[in-house]
DNA sequence: GTCCGTGCAAAAGCTTTGCAGCCTT
DNA sequence: AAGGCTGCAAAGCTTTTGCACGGAC
């Protein structure tokens, strides 16, 4: 199901230090495409597939997350310590988000089965704070 | 962001009907082309585009769930009561979970920001008996 | 008779990949 | 010099959609 490959020997490259550093700078849990629009600037031929190739590779080496949030497209982050997300259903913006506490219960989870438990993914669904604002306003 | 369509009125179909049974009586989670190669054998000249048409219907209906797992495809299920999924990462497989006490967690997650959360998901990545048995043979 | 559902085929949307040349080590 | 990385373009895969006809109500 999952490919893992060892002994991978990588270079550095212009193309993917910034993808990196963009990512970092950023909580909007980019896209391809808008990590691609930011940096055709710097370079101008830059390509998708230059993105897509070096986001698996960021993403292999663990420095980043691919995030499947239920679209039909993926998002990526930087921040790649324990955390979870609120998903706005009204205008789409992904928020980090830290429950406590929400450890034991994982792994009081994991005793429960067969299953040998590798890691887990929570998801909130809702409205932002932004956007509930907005639906009073009207 | 999300479609929500009022006073839709749907008929019946055949197609529909037995694609909510077969739904019903599996436990597997199938994709659209797995449907869609099952009904083919009842439906000659069934087409996937009929397929992907009724679960898409049928899940706004509220009678199936749409299943984004991370994967490049999607899976679906009958099953509508709450619950959660164990994620095989070596076979693919999807098991049905139910972690007791979730929802006071859950709960108390809500509280805790501006955000409105109207549901979540809740999914475990591991390796499943069948494969740890498997590997344990070799 | 309406108008929803279907089959067929084409298109869409995101992501991957083959290839030849460039850049890092 | 070796081999990873790039741009470009083509292809891949899942899902959606336009159209004209058939079927449910």
């Amino acid at each position: 199901m999952q490919k893992k490959v060892e002994n991978v020997t990588y270079k550095q490259s212009r193309q993917r230090v910034r993808i990196l550093e963009l990512l970092r700078s950023t909580t909007e849990h980019p896209t391809a495409d808008w990590l691609y629009a930011r940096l055709k600037k710097e370079f101008p031929r830059l390509s998708l597939g230059t993105v897509y190739r070096n986001l698996t590779i960021l993403n292999d080496q663990g420095l980043i997350k691919k995030i499947h949030y239920g679209s039909t497209f993926d998002r990526f982050e930087a921040n790649i310590t324990p955390h979870h997300h609120l998903i706005c259903e009204e205008c789409g913006a992904i928020i980090d988000f830290i429950m406590p506490n929400y450890d034991e219960i994982i792994a009081s989870a994991g005793k429960l089965t067969d299953f040998t438990v590798r890691s887990h993914k929570i998801e909130f669904f809702g409205i932002c704070a932004n956007c509930k604002e907005k639906s009073i306003a009207q």
